[in-house]
DNA sequence: TTGAAAGCGCTAACAT
DNA sequence: ATGTTAGCGCTTTCAA
């Protein structure tokens, strides 16, 4: 290890130790740390050369014991292994960072008590503000938070009449656009792998949003026809297998996620199943593989670093406002439908008018063959 | 929103409030929390009536500075948008909690000196112990930790000689091992898509693996054909695209990571080469898809999960053990190679025997057809 | 075994 | 504009 090129600091300093050392208060050592601009010019810069040489680094704890402030902000999401969740932390990350505040992320499981215990720890660490996913919580959950005024905000679904903060988009209209593209382009056997529904309000409404879609137009989706499944290749691919071995399969299949999705494409391939040709397949949330596999998968598009990002400008703003969360603050993300190579009419259907609004097929990525 | 179910939890009520209220002292109740044993079971009783209904939720800025101990680990990925960091975070966060730690996470995008000011603002908040990934790391991040004796961990890659723990694999013999075996089965020309190896030890010794195995046995590796790229899908793609490009293209290419080789993989599809029998392409991490995308891609298992549990572990003990991180701490795990439909022996090889020591090729997933 | 009291290191009134 | 002082809520000696 090369010498230190810094004086070595000591294992910890105080500010009341440089108070002693350099003749100016803890208390103005401390305005230079958190309101610069109130101390006289020269002071101040004799002040940063003492904090600097000293290696000077704040204790938190007590910080916030006496600002009644962390500068702390919590996350619980379902499992940071998605590539979803994780984007979304990384975009809320950056923006709470930039502002000066830390993480605290932990993970639930999609499990609302273990949701619970998160947000209890977090709030004992006495985080400044919590992001949640999703719609569904404990009571006591949301009773913790607001009866100690700390701000949430929940992501990734639409809910006007939420009494706190949302940022998403709404997952039952933008299934039922998926299922309609489909009707479209004439398909009207449908299966769903959907995700778990229970404690699962994202993947229950994409489901309820298929099937009112597929039912307003006469059609229907019996409950044999939704498989619900983790969210994983294999699993994606073994409920394909599943649809592939009914006596007549669907001709379309409407997944909960691109990661379904993305195993029910494999499976098919694996069994040489022409993809669309045979049958077709739809994702959700546009991973970055659901451009470049192929073919490309047909899915709709989450912002998902744009949401985490939001979610910490609402959080920053109530945390300023010393409001706790404005129950107004509805952020309603409209999907984009990305078209790819897993759609096409089915097989020896009869071209079908598409509808003036339907989307366009489009490149999924730049390098992509026809 | 329901009534209710238990007593409304007073806005913020502490020990003080309850002590007063309950007859009980602050010190007792206090204890109750912290060591029940030493506490007489009828009182002790008692005070746990007392803390649950109040809702009592203690304050943790106000005991960590009592206690100078903030049960929170904090730990700096470079990213957490990586199938690979998601999971060693989850490992290591499953692991802390079940041991009453919050996890604070930070990332760097690959840059020592974000490292370093994440570890500082982590210090600040008070942590326990940090991860951290990787051997290069700034050396004022690495002195900050010394001198405030803060235990941490470095994973990913291994180093007998550090001077802290480590939990992790040999990238350099790991990355040789692929050489080798693609060269066992006849392959001579190759090309590499690496990751950006600048500040990425891991990606860097892996180039140095690759590389080393090669010339071993007379072969050469240009520094035309070592292609760096951001870990992406679509980097993947196009790098493999360039390698197409060229008049005589590798028979073999060695890919950094496996979404870089999903990426090099889906390139070759989309221009239908035919993989394995025109180009053979490997991987490194076995992340989910590796195993279902067809071909398999072949790739180096690393257990992502376990080794964030493990690096749990070594900080949960030195943590109890007020020990600084012990430097005798180095796992070095030994991944896997998996063999999947992405690597055969090169088209017109003439057959190679397979050596003795050489892995078995074997099925990736129970549904894979062969 | 329990209670009283002394801080932990900092910030924010309050004086000056 | 700066220093002095009083806590923030808890844990942990220290007495009893």
């Amino acid at each position: 290890m090369p010498t230190p090129p810094q004086a070595p600091p000591s294992p910890t300093c105080t500010l009341k130790d440089l108070a002693v050392r350099s003749g100016i208060s803890a208390a103005t050592l401390s305005r230079v740390l958190n309101h610069p601009q109130i101390v006289r010019p020269d002071l101040r810069a004799k002040a940063e050369v003492v904090l600097a040489e000293a290696g000077y680094v704040p204790h938190g704890a007590a910080r916030s014991l006496a600002s009644r402030r962390t500068r702390t902000i919590g996350a619980v999401v379902p499992t940071l292994d998605s590539a979803l969740f994780a984007k979304i932390v990384e975009g809320l990350q950056h923006r709470v960072h930039a502002a000066g505040y830390q993480l605290l992320v932990a993970s639930s499981g999609y499990s609302p008590a273990r949701e619970g215990a998160q947000v209890r720890s977090l709030i004992e660490r006495g985080v400044d503000g919590v992001m949640l996913v999703g719609a569904v919580h404990a009571d006591a959950t949301i009773r913790m938070l607001q009866t100690r005024g700390i701000p949430f905000v929940s992501t990734c679904h639409y809910d006007p009449r939420a009494a706190w903060p949302t940022v998403g988009w709404d997952n039952v209209a933008s299934a039922e656009r998926v299922a309609d593209y489909l009707m479209d382009i004439g398909h009207r056997r449908f299966a769903v792998i959907a995700g778990l529904t229970t404690d699962n309000d994202r993947a229950a409404d994409r489901v309820n949003g298929f099937r009112r879609a597929i039912e307003r137009r006469g059609g229907a989706l019996a409950a044999a026809d939704v498989l619900q499944r983790p969210y994983t290749v294999v699993e994606g691919r073994s409920a394909m297998a599943s649809l592939l071995r009914r006596p007549k399969p669907p001709t379309a299949v409407l997944c909960g996620n691109d990661i379904l999705a993305f195993g029910a494409l494999q499976e098919c391939l694996w069994q040489e199943l022409d993809v669309p040709g045979q049958i077709s397949i739809t994702g959700f949330d546009d991973i970055e593989m659901a451009a470049h596999c192929r073919p490309g998968i047909t899915t709709l598009h989450v912002p998902a670093t744009e949401i985490g990002e939001r979610a910490a400008a609402v959080l920053l703003t109530a945390i300023a406002g010393e409001a706790a969360g404005g129950a107004d603050d509805h952020v309603n993300l409209e999907l984009e439908l990305i078209l790819r190579g897993t759609t096409a009419p089915p097989a020896g259907a009869r071209p079908v008018a598409r509808s003036a609004a339907a989307p366009r097929r489009r490149a999924a990525a730049s390098m992509e063959k026809t």
